[in-house]
DNA sequence: AAAGCGGTATGATATATCTCATATTTTTTA
DNA sequence: TAAAAAATATGAGATATATCATACCGCTTT
């Protein structure tokens, strides 16, 4: 881990929009004078579970996952989150511990802003207060949609659901580089290793994507989409 | 439903503490005059997937679940919740629409009060807005730990997971009349009814459980928390 | 260069869970 | 109250997924 200085002041973030639309040039300041920029590379871990929560994080470039480790040493992981996610907010009030470990997957850009200030403009300004709810309301709806997305389906419908999200949501592109390994994939589904990698040959055959290694081509999008909905 | 009048004021609610502690009298007014109870039966709906969210609800006396009715008509339970919890807390702040319908399991008490009217208060009292939030994420720490206690277990470790969970959270008794057909749990748990019935039938004959139709008394504490741990 | 390791790949077999069938009991509807 | 529908219960067979074994590859360590 590394702080870096990329940008100078919120207020020129690229993502201000996002969430910190509404604050003042005061406000600006307080966020910015408690911020940090970190970069982390490949496999740091960011935070790790049952850490104190202390600081609004805010993801500005690179790749992470929200994983727990139980008891028997297994990952299970909770997402997967790109630039411009809160990977935290949803959390950041209990007022209480990290339920979950966070690790870059890739080299990865995160503002931690400290919490008190972030609560301090939150107190002071009732419209970014609402904004902030607004956002952690939209999250909440998106994991249920997820929770949903995934429960009922079968593997090759939960195979699917993640390389359409990664392809559509995270690289728009057809072809990229998958971004953690087979096992990884398993984590996140609930599943195993052999049969991810099962799934994704038999993809392969089908002639749904195309495999080299890591770099994967989504060929057919329709019928990925196809069997994503019916599972 | 019907409408009731089981309270006079917000002000004088035995739950008042749990999110409302910060309010002054023209506050409890302002939530008090936009508040509507009702009085749901035994499978009433009462609200729909799509439906706008345009109020906050609040169980003051039943039980509800959350669930999600998919393209072929199988229904997926998110939740059952119980008296003094929020509802639709984490979902009302995204000026969105239902993504889940509620319905009541037993004769249930919900407390209505218009948006606008929670709003204007969150807008005024920034104490009241850090409740609110701090409430959000202490409900979205729950989720995460309900995904992952359910997500790796088989079907008895999630059977066990929701016997406990009943008995230690909502009924506080080791007998308590079942709330949902094996149905209901099989959707809860993403498992077929008829594996429902079987694990609780092997349950009952390994004497972990007592089984009376829907009356369940649980016998060996000790076993069920360890299958809920281990399976 | 050899050994060890993690990731990918595939097959064989074991196991968990689902599906279908049937019967009985309970609840709801007419 | 009778009839219909839904819930409970159990078994047999089908299917999905896990487990275990083995192999290969590329990389790091010795």
């Amino acid at each position: 881990m590394k702080i870096s200085k990329d940008i100078l002041n919120c207020k020129y973030c690229v993502y201000r929009n996002l969430l910190f639309g509404e604050l003042d040039d005061n406000e600006y300041e307080i966020i910015n004078n408690a911020r940090t920029e970190y970069v982390f590379k490949r496999g740091e871990v960011i935070k790790k579970e049952g850490e104190r929560i202390n600081s609004f994080l805010y993801m500005r470039k690179g790749l992470v996952k929200l994983y727990k480790t139980d008891r028997r040493g297994k990952d299970q992981i909770l997402s997967i989150n790109k630039p411009g996610d809160f990977i935290n907010l949803l959390n950041i009030f209990s007022n209480s511990t990290y339920k979950y470990s966070i690790c870059a997957l890739e080299e990865t850009l995160v503002c931690d802003v400290h919490l008190d200030a972030f609560i301090q403009v939150v107190k002071n300004n009732s419209d970014f207060a609402l904004s902030v709810l607004n956002r952690i309301s939209r999250i909440s709806d998106e994991t249920i949609d997820r929770r949903f997305a995934l429960a009922q389906k079968q593997i090759k419908g939960r195979v699917a659901n993640i390389l359409l999200f990664l392809a559509e949501n995270v690289y728009r592109k057809n072809e990229f580089r998958l971004p953690v390994t087979r096992r990884e994939v398993g984590e996140l589904v609930s599943m195993t290793t052999e049969n991810i990698i099962r799934t994704f040959s038999e993809f392969r055959k089908d002639g749904i994507i195309d495999l080299d290694g890591k770099v994967i081509t989504i060929l057919d999008f329709k019928r990925l989409k196809n069997i994503d909905k019916t599972g």
